[in-house]
DNA sequence: GCACGCACCGAATTTCGTTCGGCGGCTGCG
DNA sequence: CGCAGCCGCCGAACGAAATTCGGTGCGTGC
């Protein structure tokens, strides 16, 4: 994990599909050193995949929100159980399993936001596990790419 | 936006790297007719870019947090140049400005739980925009494709 | 019923990914 | 200090892919 690799990860968050030429060009490295770099990063595990990202207002869901939930028992069950269920619903993100005040809180997309009221009404309100749940509108989501490791690895 | 716009977009999500005339083969149409389709998405906003998924772990950052934040006031310009100083930071993933409880949910991620205190104690409780913090410690993170549109486009 | 337009297709061209043999520097050991 | 082994980088060659473009069929509106 020297600099080349840390600039190939930067380089191929910022655009996953330049291709390996102009990669290894911007880089000052063979296209052949180059591929083996990335083919030993995806190897390596550091890599884990390459996604398109979208525009959820293009896609008809202009309305982000990040719902807060708690529930009971926390079991391990009940925990993967409900975690289970909210990738299952379209509406979903992200989902974060977190500690402190709440125990989930899930980002969700939306056409509008009575579509939000539904969502907690008919997938959130009616589960036992779920004691309690708040939800905030998002007004702006930034998402930043890994620059790189904060300490050398 | 019909169900072949959608499946480019879901299966771009799954693997932005796969070669065009998979993706065709895929969906049953021609090569040059997928790259006209995908083409046509990047045009008109659907896909946004390409993005490199990465190991957090990988890059030696494995500890994650959401950070609930405070500001006053509650004014454009500071609310801008609080988001604008937390994307400078090398920890943050993910800024979501959000209505309700908290103004600023933070995504961290850390080499150590003490970088989690540092961070905040270093870059948080200083700031005079801050009036209160909170953090929680993200056991799992789980991010979806987005399938499609929840409405017909 | 006819003409227009749009989307799809398939072949041809250009560019790219991928492999492989060889070279240079670095390291560790004698 | 010299030598041998190794690792990573490079550049050319080959196969495969992206991209372009002209033709075609279908749906639409007049």
């Amino acid at each position: 994990m020297d600099d080349i690799d840390s600039a190939i990860v930067r380089e191929l968050q910022r655009d996953a599909r330049q291709t390996n030429r102009d990669l290894a060009r911007t880089l000052g490295i063979a296209p052949s050193t180059c591929l083996e770099r990335v083919r030993a990063l995806r190897q390596r595990g550091v890599i884990t995949g390459y996604r398109a990202t979208v525009d959820l207002r293009a896609l008809g869901r202009p309305v982000q929100a990040l719902l807060s939930v708690r529930i009971r028992p926390m079991s391990r069950e009940v925990i993967e159980g409900f975690k289970a269920y909210l990738i299952g619903l379209p509406e979903v993100l992200n989902v974060y399993v977190v500690a402190g005040g709440d125990d989930f809180l899930v980002h969700v997309a939306v056409p509008e936001v009575d579509g939000l009221h539904s969502l907690l009404m008919d997938r959130f309100s009616g589960r036992r596990e779920v004691v309690d749940f708040r939800s905030s509108v998002i007004y702006q989501h930034v998402t930043k790419d890994v620059v790189g490791p904060l300490v050398a690895g």
